[in-house]
DNA sequence: CCGGCATTTGACAACGTTGTCTAGGGGCTA
DNA sequence: TAGCCCCTAGACAACGTTGTCAAATGCCGG
C-alpha cells in the first residue's frame, strides 16, 4: 500500500506510535514515553519539542501496551441483571462514580438472569485484565472463580450472595425488609396475605420469602399454598396470579409483592378491582407516591449498595487483606397509604 | 523474592501465561496459542495436554497482549449522560445487546452533562483502542476527536449531534414530537402554554422549543417570556416556575415538559393546584398512565435509539463508507388524559 | 585545569500474545 | 523403495509501551 519508511510517517488506518512522535520531534523514543506521562528529567525545550510532534500527529497513548508492560489495567467490570432495569442504573452509577474518583474506567456487561452468560461474561472481563469486579450473581456456583482469585483479581458480590466460594458480599436487608413490611400489613389488620416473588433460586426472592413466613409465623397465622407465588414474574403470570388470589372464595386482603415489577403490575390488577385491597411492595420506585393510593415500599437504597461494593472493591485493590465480609444495607419501610389500608369488612 | 526459574512456575499475584502452559505440558508456545484458539493441525493427543495444562493452571489468555497484537480490541465504548437516568438504561442495553451480538464487550462512561468530563471520558476510551464509540455529547465542540477518527475510530452520536465535526448521528424527531405536543394541547382549547425545558445549549431542548414555538405561531398565538423557563430543570427550579406560571394574573392553563424530570416535578406541582391544568410531557416513563390523570406524552423509543446507533457503528466497522448520515427516529404522542383537560372557564 | 557529581538522554529488554516461516516425520504414489 | 507432499509442531519476530542502565553533557569545588 505505501512504501514510506516505517518510523517517520504512519498510514491511513494506523495510529502513530511513540517511535513516529520520537523520530519527528528528533528525540529517543524514551524521552517521549517521558514526556506523555510527566515524568521528570526533561528539558522545557525538549518537551516543547515532543508536544509538537505530538500534536503535529495526533499520537494519542496505546493503553493496551501501556497495561501489558505495567501489569496493571486501571478499569472494573461490573456484571449485573439488566441495566434497563431501573434498580440497576443508580447502582451502576454509583460504582462507576467511585471507579472514576481512583481513576478506574468501567467496563459492564449484563447476564440477563442467565448462570451462563454471567460466567462467560466473567471471563471476559478477566481476560481483560480487569483490576476488580463487581458482580450481581445470577448463577449459583462460582467455584470457576477461584483461579481468578487466586490470580489476585479482586471481585465483590452485590445484592446476593456468592455461591461455592467465599468472598466478600454486600447486600440488602431482605429478611428484616420483608418481615417488616408484612409485619405493617398484619398491623392494619390483614390476616390473609398473598405473597408474589421471584425464583426461590435467587437469593433475595428466598430471603424476602422468609421474611413473610417469618412476620406471618410471629404473628400466629397461617401460609395456604395459594398464597404464594414464586418464579417468573412475567406480567401475565403474575396479573393472572394475583386476579386469582382475589377471586378465591376466602380472598387475600393484602399483597406483598416481591420486587418493582411485580409491584406495578399489582397496582394495574388492584386498579381494576372492586374492593380496596392493601399492597406493600419491595423496592421503591419513581413516582410510587404519585399513584393513588400512593404506594407503600420496603425501599433498599441501590446507590448505596454500588458504593458500598466498589468501596470495598478498592480497599481490596489497596492491598486491605482482610478474611472475606458480609455487609448489609438496611432497607426501610415506607410508608404512603396503600400498606395502611383495612381488610373490608374486618 | 523468589529464585524458582521463570517459564517452570509462577508466582503469586502473577498469572501463568503460554510460556507457562508450554512447559507444563511439554510443547511449544505456538501450539498453545493454537489450543487456546481453536486453531486447526494440533492433534487430540496433544490438545489433551495442553488442554490439562491449562486446566491446572488455570491459564487465561490476556486479551491486553492478544489486543497489542492484532489491533483490534474487540470493545466499543458508550459515553452518556447519567446511567441512572432512566432515560439511558434502555438505550445502554440495547447499545450493549448489538455488542454482544458481535462479540464485542461494552466500556461506559457518564459525563454528568459536563463538556471537559465527555472529552476526558472519549479521549480514555480511544487511549483504550476501543474500536468504536457511541456518544451522547456533553458539549458542543468535539474538534478534538478529528484525530481519532481520522485513525479509524468509529463514532456515533445519539441524541444530539456532534459539535463542529462531520459525523453519524441517530436523534429523535424532538421537533416534530414537541410540535405535535403543544398542537394537542391547542386543539383541546388552550391558548395560554407554559414550556419548562432544559438548557438551550442543548440540541434536544432548543429542538423542543422549537417546536413549541412552532406550533404556537402555526395557531397564530402569541408567547409570553413569562411562560417559557429554560435552564436547570432541578426540581425546586421548576416547581417555583411552574407555581409562577399558575399564579400570575392572566396564568398558563396547560403545561409542555421538556423532559421526564420536569414532567415529574409538574405532576407534583398540579396535584396541590386547584384548577385542574392540562400538561404534556416529552419522554413517556413508567407509570405514568397510573397517576390520575393518566400523563399524556410524547414517547421517544430510547432502546431503538441505542440499536440504530450501534447498528450504525457495526455496520462501519464492517468497512461501510458511506459519508456520515443523519438518522432520525420518529416520536409518538400518547394521549392519555392529562393533556386532554379544558382550559377553565374556556 | 581536572575529577566527580548531577542532570538529561537514549539503547535495550521485557510484558504475553499471534503471524510467518521452517523443520521434521509419516503416509502415499510411482 | 525412493520421492513427494501434507500435517504437526516450534523458533522467532513483532505489536507499543515502560523500567533499567549506561552514556554524554555541563557544572562545581579543589
Amino acid at each position: 500500500m505505501t512504501e514510506t519508511a516505517r518510523g517517520t510517517s504512519h498510514r491511513y488506518g494506523t495510529r502513530p506510535t511513540m517511535k513516529d512522535v520520537a523520530a519527528r520531534a528528533g528525540v529517543g523514543l524514551k524521552t517521549v514515553s517521558r514526556v506523555v506521562n510527566g515524568e521528570p528529567g526533561v528539558t522545557p525545550d525538549t518537551e516543547r519539542r515532543v508536544q509538537e510532534a505530538i500534536t503535529a500527529l495526533g499520537f494519542r497513548r496505546n493503553d493496551s501496551a501501556r497495561v501489558l508492560r505495567k501489569g496493571r489495567t486501571a478499569s472494573i467490570g461490573l456484571v449485573l441483571e439488566d441495566l434497563a432495569d431501573p434498580f440497576y442504573g443508580p447502582l451502576s452509577r454509583a460504582v462507576e462514580e467511585v471507579a472514576r474518583s481512583h481513576g478506574a474506567l468501567l467496563i459492564n456487561g449484563s447476564s440477563a438472569e442467565d448462570p451462563a452468560r454471567e460466567q462467560e461474561l466473567v471471563l471476559a472481563l478477566c481476560a481483560r485484565r480487569v483490576d476488580g469486579l463487581v458482580v450481581i450473581p445470577a448463577g449459583d456456583d462460582h467455584r470457576y472463580l477461584a483461579p481468578e482469585l487466586a490470580a489476585g483479581v479482586a471481585t465483590v458480590f452485590v445484592d446476593r450472595p456468592a455461591g461455592r466460594i467465599d468472598a466478600d458480599v454486600v447486600l440488602s436487608d431482605n429478611f428484616g425488609g420483608a418481615r417488616a413490611a408484612v409485619a405493617h400489613l398484619i398491623a392494619h389488620g390483614h390476616r390473609r396475605i398473598g405473597f408474589i416473588g421471584d425464583q426461590p433460586r435467587i437469593h433475595t426472592a428466598k430471603e424476602r420469602l422468609r421474611g413473610y413466613r417469618t412476620a406471618m409465623a410471629e404473628a400466629g397465622l397461617p401460609v395456604e399454598d395459594s398464597w404464594v407465588l414464586l418464579g417468573s414474574t412475567a406480567p401475565d403470570r403474575v396479573r393472572a396470579a394475583a386476579t386469582a388470589m382475589l377471586a378465591a372464595p376466602e380472598p387475600v386482603t393484602a399483597l406483598f409483592a416481591g420486587n418493582n415489577r411485580v409491584t406495578v403490575t399489582a397496582v394495574r390488577v388492584l386498579r381494576g378491582h372492586a374492593r380496596p385491597v392493601a399492597l406493600v411492595g419491595f423496592d421503591d420506585f419513581e413516582l410510587a407516591d404519585l399513584v393513588h393510593p400512593a404506594i407503600t415500599v420496603v425501599a433498599q437504597d441501590s446507590a448505596q449498595l454500588g458504593r458500598t461494593a466498589a468501596g470495598l472493591l478498592f480497599r481490596r485493590l489497596d492491598g486491605v487483606d482482610d478474611p472475606p465480609q458480609r455487609l448489609e444495607i438496611p432497607t426501610r419501610l415506607i410508608p404512603r397509604g396503600s400498606g395502611e389500608i383495612r381488610p373490608a369488612g374486618g
